[in-house]
DNA sequence: ATCGTGAATTCCGATATCCTGAATTTATCT
DNA sequence: AGATAAATTCAGGATATCGGAATTCACGAT
């Protein structure tokens, strides 16, 4: 069985906590100026801060930053700030298509959006996270654990993440519970007994319904999207209004979300997500 | 007048062969790997081919590479292929709001494909470029020019963007005409006196019809999103089957789309996209 | 299933590049 | 306008980078 370890690093390109953050290369140390850029005010960023953020002086934040700016990726707006350019955008975009995912579920997600007409969401799993895909928005205003487009919840929390959990290969999900449950305590979710039979209720109906959903008022179902080998890879789920998925509605909205499901799945042929990291990582992380 | 050079300066930050391709700092040429991998097989690129791509070394290519994974900007898939990495996604549609203009568009977009059941496009100008910054998709399967979000036209072909370079200042229209012909010309387009004439007729009537549309039974209406200057920094387009657009309707979607036009540039006081290069470029550049 | 080819990764010395500090120019605030 | 603070440029010393060679690894063929 993977140990935890493993897992981390099978996906070990996580912005989390690594400790390792701090160390070297020259290249890290400017794309984590990408990240400061993508990370503070959307009008730019004072050279300045950013060589105080970035922990490195100012000329050097300076040079980095032009070469950034020369390659398209950085600009610099009035004032002499600096913010992230369109190339970095476009270039986004195709980072999202791994896949043609995103590409290949936009359809079902309209589809089911006007159907519904409720908020859709599409999650991948990225490591220990969910992270959403995309989105479409229904007519009702929606509070969601997993917020916009990119935002990140540990998997488990919410219908389409504990959908992902709850079809992945065994080992994997033991070393996902096990990472994750202090995080999913943090955030006020069920104990570790009450994760597990939901999980194990997810995996036998094939679907998650409202009863883990923890925000007053708001409900969702969700799926998961499943590989030929069994395996979730992406999820989709519904969130709306509690009053939205009564008794009548929920069978109805279940029936259709598996549908597409696995109308889904049967695109997705060739769709791997295994990493395989390089043992030198091993080192970085183990000895830090 | 403005030289070719000078317009090439402003907008420097295009994948082109701009001769400078090869020059100095070993960042840029990191940055080039991220946009060999961006136009690569979205399932990832082989490091050998990625070094030959890049220009240099295989072990050069494979340090950066395991750089560009540690930071999250890229992963190795199965097979060691190397791809961009979901966390690049997550983090510009986390700044997506940065960008301003699409964040405003948005309600836009969805306002008119809501009214009208067609596509819309919301394109920006980028260089000698037209690029997708949104796209709301509609009930009809829809083939443009533009592709998805991310994707680029040469300004001047395909309705939205010919909307913007008509309504460019005279001395950077006529640079990118000139920078543009060939490259239209190799895509079927039209020759240098249509697009002239397409050109002056875009700019009276305040914008553009279908007549340019080169798709067989694609069809399209585009207008300009003009700043204060009366300068095109956008466009909104709408792209739909050629009989959806008869003499019926099409004064009514221009209408609309000019009506949601003019409100979109009434929120986009501050917005600048006049970017100044440093100097430093000019000799790089001018000295190859 | 084993072998052979080609790719991926690691190692290491030379050297080109990068970083720090000081000086200059430019912007911002009172 | 003057003063202050930031942004940018400049130069020398230190270091991380680069590419060739060797090794390990993956994959296709016999």
């Amino acid at each position: 069985m993977k140990s935890i370890r493993q897992i981390f690093l099978q996906h070990s390109a996580l912005q989390m906590t690594t400790a390792d953050s701090d160390s070297s290369s020259s290249l890290r140390r400017a794309l984590k100026l990408l990240r400061i850029l993508a990370e503070g005010d959307p009008d730019g960023l004072r050279l300045k801060d950013i060589a105080e953020a970035a922990g490195c002086s100012q000329p050097t934040a300076h040079r980095m930053l032009q070469d950034l700016a020369a390659e398209g990726f950085a600009e610099q707006a009035a004032g002499k700030r600096y913010r992230l350019a369109l190339d970095f955008y476009v270039l986004a975009a195709r980072a999202g298509q791994a896949s043609g995912l995103r590409e290949a579920a936009r359809p079902a997600l309209l589809r089911l959006s006007a159907t519904l007409s409720d908020t859709i969401f599409l999650l991948v799993r990225n490591g220990f996270d969910a992270v959403c895909l995309d989105r479409v928005e229904g007519p009702f205003p929606i509070r969601s654990f997993t917020g916009d487009i990119g935002g990140r919840v540990p998997l488990g929390l919410g219908q389409g993440s504990l959908a992902i959990l709850a079809n992945l290969p065994e080992d994997e999900q033991e070393a996902v519970i096990r990472f994750n449950i202090p995080r999913l305590l943090d955030r006020g979710f069920l104990d570790e007994a009450s994760l597990r039979s939901a999980l194990a209720q997810a995996r036998a109906q094939g679907w998650v319904n409202t009863s883990t959903g923890l925000i007053p008022g708001m409900a969702g179902v969700g799926v998961p999207v499943l590989d030929a080998q069994g395996r979730a890879v992406a999820a989709l789920s519904v969130g709306t209004l509690a009053e939205r998925l009564n008794a009548d509605r929920l069978p109805h909205v279940v029936k259709i979300l598996q549908g597409e499901a696995k109308a889904l799945a049967g695109k997705l042929n060739p769709f791997d997500v295994a990493l395989r990291y390089p043992s030198r990582s091993l080192s970085t992380i183990g000895g830090s």
